[in-house]
RNA sequence: GGAGGGAUGGCAGAGCGGACGAAUGCGACGGUCUUGAAAACCGUUGGGCCUUCACGGGUCCCGGGGGUUCGAAUCCCCCUCCCUCCGCCA
């Protein structure tokens, strides 16, 4: 959510900001014609409550003096001051609705450094890192799908059965690999993540807090019964963990890290991706995330991005960096950066990390703040977070890249602790 | 699922229609004393919104929402959450 301070007092700051994303930047207008009249309404308000507790007093005087009898003029006065109150109060509330609907659905504006662009097209590729994508060879690519049918450790045809199109369901070294991948992901940053297992069914206002709703709806599975969501990343309960809290500064910046199931309808994307694992309702992912002052936010958003990339880089992918441009980055972000990891045998390059800083955007939903240095009030947090490893596609990406002569699989070693000795899948 | 009990400041805990944003205790912070520390004593100690260049002023918040009243932490209604017992269950 933006401020709706800074929306009043830099109107022409914000709406440029909003346009750079290619926003229509009317409801900025509503939001501030409707924003003066609520403040006049409320202060108006407010100068008749006080009047009520003058008279409230002077009542409560004539009682205590046993002078009842003279209180009657001005319990009729305070009467007449409440109707109106009242009439106010409704208005007032009601355009504090209007307002925060609103509020609710403009997106965080862009960070300055943050590249100018319509759409994915024109991301700016930071480097690309790893074996050239030509020098892959003829055994690596046959796209994963066909490898995993070969191997058996992939098993969409059943999935199907169990649960529908675009679920999928892992096999013996296919369904350990998941777990070695998750595992080696955790293990790489419990030295300075606290570990989090979060519940992965949430309340409507914990959704709200990270951007997820009201915008987007459509793409969330949502249990009517119980009114509560599934979570599409573990970036929603890790954003809401500290909401309405106060963090003292010295324990800043916090970090989290946490493995979590995924659920996503992908409502727009019928149709697409709709081969193996490059897009699946439900999957594995570590997230990491962290809370921080604003003047921190940009040394952890590189400290994020060097461990979601160095694990990509150390399992021997080629890959890419890209500066996603103010057209593709997601509703809540200032800025991101994804990595793309290449996969020869779909011959694709794959997002299997998006890290983001959402500047104030979701703290301020959250009710996320700090105590500052200083010691005076309170400041509203930064959150950042990435994936420290999405399953499905670096899964995919792997088993072509990994493919051998043979068409079995070899284990990196970097997963091999985790497969006790077993150095090839098939 | 059934039956009871509860929700007040960082914590504990009073208040049960008027002077209550709220006693008291603990904790924390500042000070006096001390070579230093402890003890003792004194003081400070929530948040939101509006307004003001500022000092300040106004208003709201005692789990959430509605109601009664001139006036609600206190009375009434609804909801949520927590605890205890019973049932069920991994």
């Amino acid at each position: 959510m933006l401020d709706l301070r800074l929306i009043r007092n830099e109107p022409d700051l914000v709406r440029a900001g909003l346009a750079r994303r290619g926003e229509d930047t009317s409801v900025l207008d509503e939001v501030i014609a409707l924003d003066a009249e609520h403040r006049s309404l409320t202060a108006r308000r407010d100068g008749l409550r006080a009047e009520i507790r003058t008279i409230s007093n002077q009542v409560g005087a004539l009682h205590r003096e046993q002078r009842a009898d003279e209180a009657g003029a001005l319990q009729e006065a305070s009467r007449a001051l409440g109707a109106e109150e009242k009439e106010l109060d409704a208005l007032s509330d009601a355009l504090q609705d209007e307002i925060t609907q609103r509020l609710l659905r403009l997106p965080n504006l862009p960070a300055a450094e943050c590249p100018d662009g319509d759409g994915e097209a024109d991301n700016v590729v930071v480097r690309v890192e790893g074996p050239a994508p030509d020098s892959y060879q003829p055994y690596q690519r046959v796209p994963h799908w066909e490898i995993a049918e070969q191997l058996g450790i992939l098993d969409v045809e059943r999935a199907v059965k169990l649960s529908g199109s675009m679920f999928v369901m892992y096999r013996g070294a296919g369904a350990r690999l998941v777990r070695a991948l998750c595992q080696l992901a955790i293990d790489r940053n419990v030295d300075l993540y606290e570990e989090i297992r979060p519940p992965t069914l949430v309340r409507t206002d914990t959704m709200v807090s990270t951007g997820h709703l009201p915008k987007f709806v459509d793409e969330a599975y949502h249990m009517e019964r119980d009114d509560l969501w599934a979570i599409p990343t573990a970036e929603v309960p890790l954003t809401s963990l500290g909401r309405d809290e106060i963090a003292a500064a010295p324990d800043l910046p916090r970090r989290f890290v946490a493995h979590t199931s995924c659920f996503r309808r992908e409502a727009g994307s019928a149709g697409k991706d709709t081969r193996g694992l490059l897009r699946v309702h439900e999957f594995d992912k570590v997230e990491i995330l962290a809370y921080c002052t604003p003047d921190q936010a940009a040394d952890l958003h590189a400290e994020i991005l060097h461990r979601a990339e160095s694990i990509i880089a150390e399992l021997g992918f080629t890959y890419r960096l890209l500066d996603l441009c103010t057209g593709d980055i997601g509703n809540s972000a200032a800025r991101t950066f994804d990595i793309e990891v290449y996969a020869p045998g779909a011959d694709q390059w794959l997002e299997v990390s998006s890290v983001s800083w959402f500047s104030d955007y979701q703290a301020r939903r959250a009710n996320l703040r700090y105590r500052p240095e200083d010691g005076t009030g309170t400041a509203v947090l930064h959150t950042l977070n990435g994936s420290a490893l999405a399953v499905p596609r670096v899964w995919a990406a792997l088993v072509e890249v990994y493919r051998q002569p043979d068409g079995t699989v070899a284990v990196p070693e970097l997963l091999q602790p985790y497969f006790r000795g077993q150095t090839t899948i098939g």
